[in-house]
DNA sequence: ACCGGTAGTTGAATCGTTTCAAACAGTAGG
DNA sequence: CCTACTGTTTGAAACGATTCAACTACCGGT
């Protein structure tokens, strides 16, 4: 059915050698056989086969990027600088959604696997690294997004992500409030626990402050929309006056449970509001929201240029830490 | 570097073929070499080549989804609505993000059909369908996505996009409203032009009503803000009483252009507003948006359905177009 | 002892591309 | 006329999985 070189080569009457090189060492054959076999190809159509390059190189030029919420923009954000970092480099991103479910994403492991993809960029879920050391040991190289990790033997590029909950604490507290909330999960997630981490270590260091773990199934609108009602009563009763989500989609539903129902409460009246992230819709929601800055896409095209060094025969992985920002928005001023 | 059948059947002292057998149809093979094998896959961490299966199948177990704009989460629920679908079939989806350049869309094509997908679903740019053609003169079936089209040699799913634009404008003329304009871009798009269509024959259709087509350059949040800081003033002098935004994306940076700046106008005090997509963030906005809803995961299924349908030898291409719904809320309320 | 049949296993051929040693044609130098 | 060399082209081998005709071993029947 489809074009191949030996149909190309038939057509141009050279043989499929000379057809291999037109294409990869053109400056290598005479230029009229050059011209003779573009011809043939524009007339057949011919399309390289891919699974036959990589077959024969023993990999793809591709790179896969297992995110762990793919309609979360932070995820998207990082995929499009990781997209142009390897549009540089000649190669090109599969995006796959682990949807934050251990099945979905061991099962794109695999399915990159098979595809002998160039290197894996992973946001993991699970605490558990060891189907990543595995797929290492099969010679994939891999680099852990959003995500670092004690163990050095990976690389990793993400942000200081208890720094980024004390920033967060810090203007709460600086903002006057002392009765913190830390809405998040689920815990598995690292991102989750070190932003709470940081948030808690800040907290400590004021005197009468407080903060109180409230647990999420998911970083999700629809998560951070039901807490926000249940919160409601509470806020209203002057138990809670600072709330600090573990990201920007959970802020913005957070937002919408708060400001709902039949007694709405104030932001940043009652309580103030911090997320995380700022995606761009932070700024667009009911109260724009103040959100910790991550440097999205930045974070995708370094995490690119570490699996390229990591290919390098002898190189060391690299764990690139970058520092979060806070832009303050009108959800947290002070009283 | 990596295993093969060739060592996994050296290890379970088997030959290749016997191999490929215990993977594809256990059933003919002993059960004691079936364990044997197991037992060598195991030990070896044997991941089967992709390339290689691709190879011998001539294609591969993947459809490339090829998206207008990934950060747009109405394309990320349509994509997730495909990879729904096409796990039930046992296959993967791709995905791509052609972010409304005509260039990398190109450039994704050809990716794909190196990589042979089985399939590929398009939310095509231009008006131009010729490549498309030449990719399925080539054997690849092709699904567009979110666009109808009078060829009808093309499969498509398709929301009916100029009822969705009388939906949207018909409701602005019944809360009052008279001085309509509709902000969306660049007209390339079909989206654009049908949804503006709709709404211009339900504005033909009342006598005292006009409506007016500020073009921008791309459906994005940045867009939207630029248009409605332009705008604010002339909603202000009263030339204009209602917006119809061809997305949501535009309508969320529309209002918050609008409400901006030092002399900001009132939702829905001044002007209406009104997107399209209905995605989650339209109704945490500052005034929750009134938007048109389509039914996006039904949409990606159904596109992977009918790419299978048309595999299948002597189909007719089908198009599907489902009916758009209103989804009224703040923003659009009656003055 | 021979035939037919069943169950299980084998290994060569195939897919499309790239690589590389070898072949070839032509030219300059001796 | 031979040698050495350059510039160009060739064709077979290799990558890994699957398929399928051919083969082996064994059993029951005659």
């Amino acid at each position: 059915m489809a074009v191949s070189v030996k149909e190309v080569a038939a057509r141009a009457g050279v043989s499929v050698g000379t057809v291999s090189n037109v294409i990869n060492r053109p400056d290598m054959v005479k230029a009229e056989t050059v011209e003779k076999v573009h011809a043939a190809i524009d007339e057949l159509g011919y399309v390289p086969n891919a699974a036959a390059q990589a077959l024969r190189e023993g990999q793809s030029r591709s790179i896969g990027f297992i995110a762990l919420d793919a309609s979360n923009p932070f995820f998207t954000d990082v995929a499009l600088g990781a997209e142009r970092q390897a549009a540089r480099e000649g190669l090109s991103v599969l995006l796959a959604n682990s949807d934050e479910s251990v099945e979905r994403e061991r099962s794109h492991i695999e399915l990159f696997e098979r595809g002998r993809v160039r290197g894996l960029l992973v946001s993991p879920l699970v605490e558990d690294l060891a189907r990543l050391r595995d797929v290492r040991r099969r010679g994939i190289p891999v680099v852990l997004v959003d995500r670092g990790t004690e163990d050095t033997s990976f690389a990793s590029v993400s942000v200081d992500d208890v720094a980024g909950g004390e920033l967060a604490a810090r203007h709460l507290l600086d903002g006057g409030r002392r009765r913190l909330a830390f809405v998040g999960g689920p815990t598995s997630l690292r991102q989750v626990t070190d932003r709470y981490r940081g948030a808690a270590a800040a907290v400590a260091s004021v005197d009468d402050a407080s903060i109180e773990f409230v647990e999420t199934m998911a970083l999700s609108l629809r998560g951070g929309m039901r807490v926000g009602a249940e919160l409601r009563p509470r806020v209203a009763a002057g138990e809670i006056d600072a709330i600090f989500a573990a990201n920007d989609l959970l802020a913005i539903g957070l937002q919408q449970g708060l400001l709902g129902g039949d007694e709405p409460v104030a932001i940043p009246g009652d309580v103030a509001l911090v997320g995380y992230d700022d995606i761009s819709f932070a700024a667009a929601a009911v109260v724009p929201i103040t959100s910790v800055r991550q440097p999205r896409e930045l974070i995708g095209e370094t995490a690119v240029t570490l699996l390229e060094e990591l290919r390098e025969p002898g190189a060391e992985p690299r764990q690139v830490v970058f520092e979060p920002e806070l832009v303050a928005r009108a959800s947290s001023a002070s009283r």
